[in-house]
DNA sequence: CTACATCCTCCAGCCACTGGAGGAGCAAGG
DNA sequence: CCTTGCTCCTCCAGTGGCTGGAGGATGTAG
């Protein structure tokens, strides 16, 4: 192992992605190409360590896992267009304020619930009532 | 059938949940003693179409299904005090409130992002680039 | 009576991991 | 050199909350 290489254990702390997690990343083929010590263990070079970073906060970032793997190619092949990864940051921002609205009458909804929650029984609580009432029933609230 | 009952595929459909997830349901404990009818089938009347509404309501605010599990259970005895269903709306208000906040930082972060996409190479990808940055690394974003 | 819709049960699969069993490798202290 | 204890390996099963398909039974309309 060289100076710069890392085993998984250093890589987990240093990325914050759990071990199991990282072997996961390379069998679903986010990360191609480990390398193994002459004992069969996994080592980690700077790239890789990069490569994991990247992964961890777009996963943060809400991206879900096959915008992640496109951007990751886009990343390996520099003179590709960067539309494409705009394209996909453009949809995830659309959705991070779709999801964004959805909370916020979610919260007063919620808000509502509890402001009114005197304390009393079960039977007069506006926190069940409110979850029953039919009204609801076809979710307004529901992805859009 | 008597005239206020039921089937599962006009449950499904008032309800707006799918008829495997009714089955579903019923299979996790939270509708018990469904009826059948004579040749095995399924029959719902009002009390488990609103419990089904229920449900529904409360997995679009956001609900585990745990917490639903123990509304469930307080709705089904309505002399208990109230303040569990407080808490837990309570709660659930403060986990919406923590994830409109993380998602206004992830909305920001993508703002930037898209905004500096000059339609360039990825070379010089803002997108790819911000997502590489390992002064992330240790996510700010993560679940707090 | 036939077609067709709807229902039944059982079981497998989805995503993105997570964790455990059982065993091998490796570094340091005695 | 040997033991201790840590890390690592592979394989496999389980999580939550459904979803969908196979293969067969039941119900209904023409």
């Amino acid at each position: 192992m060289a100076e710069q290489d890392y085993s998984i254990g250093d890589a987990a702390r240093i990325s914050g992605i759990k071990i199991p997690t990282i072997r996961y990343y390379e069998e679903i083929g986010l990360l191609s190409g480990v390398a193994r010590s002459e004992g069969n263990r996994r080592f980690y070079g700077a790239d890789d360590l990069r490569r994991l970073a990247f992964i961890r906060h777009a996963r943060e970032l809400g991206f879900p896992m096959d915008e992640i793997r496109t951007l990751l190619k886009l990343q390996d092949d520099p003179n590709q267009s960067c539309a494409a990864a705009d394209a996909i940051a453009t949809a995830r921002l659309q959705d991070v304020e779709r999801r964004i609205a959805r909370l916020e009458r979610l919260r007063t909804e919620l808000l509502k619930m509890v402001e009114q929650c005197a304390a009393g029984r079960v039977g007069e609580c506006r926190v069940i009532e409110t979850l029953a009432d039919p009204t609801h029933t076809h979710g307004r609230l529901a992805d859009e």
